[in-house]
DNA sequence: TTTTTATATTCCTCTGCAAGAATATGTCTT
DNA sequence: AAGACATATTCTTGCAGAGGAATATAAAAA
């Protein structure tokens, strides 16, 4: 997880994996596509594929990379926990224009009490 | 999106955003739970503020930090572009088997034709 | 007003890591 | 066999950024 956001966390890492979503690419063509030198690239697919974010088919003196989805998967099983957060604000947010509705009826120029927690 | 995967892409930080999850803190608590020193876990703060990952609410001397689910739910969208990888990827595993079945009961001993590209 | 409490900021140092250059490895072509 | 081509690795340098220590800010308590 923490290996997999350091991967992601460099743009130069993160545009290959965007690149790769639209499917396997030689290194070459991530090369050209993203105008770096291709030790830089070679590097950058090292620590992504010991990320487990990327995996390499051998065709003749090319390697082929991949995504690979299981980091990914992991990734969003983590935001999922963070989902009732959200859902979570949206309740707290119609609370809150319910609580104005009501201030609102109720009178126009009373004073604010601050929300005590 | 880059802002937030270099802000998560952080140990401390991405143990802040954890606990936060459960609900908001002040900074001391923060402190005293990651047994960090208090001015690293201001300075984390501010990271996260920058990135948006976070907000404080002023309570006299005390800041109260909460999470902002937005990055998070920008992350999310950005994750839901990749799972149709994922989905076709069972796709190609299902094509696999059946290419393997195939082979085994034609014949065993076959040579293997280097899928070309 | 002075002191205490809570947090933020600044300055310094040190480590990790990304880019550059050169070279190594390995495979295809001739 | 000797190149040519594609990729990986190594070494070096430079810089961002994380931690430590000291200090600034600002509100509460005494």
């Amino acid at each position: 997880m923490m290996e997999t956001l350091r991967a992601l966390a460099e743009p130069s890492r993160f545009q290959i994996v965007e690149l790769l979503r639209d499917g396997p690419r030689p290194v070459g063509d991530l090369v050209h596509r993203l105008r770096l030198h291709q030790p830089q690239v070679s590097k950058h697919l090292r620590v992504l594929s010991d990320a487990g974010l990327v995996e390499a088919r051998v065709d003749a003196q090319r390697r082929i990379y991949a995504l690979r989805p299981e980091p990914l998967q992991e990734l969003e099983v983590w935001l999922e926990r963070y989902r009732r957060i959200w859902e979570g604000n949206f309740q707290r947010l119609d609370a809150l224009l319910e609580e104005l509705k009501d201030e609102e009826r109720k009178s126009k120029g009373k004073k604010r009490v601050p929300t005590k927690r």
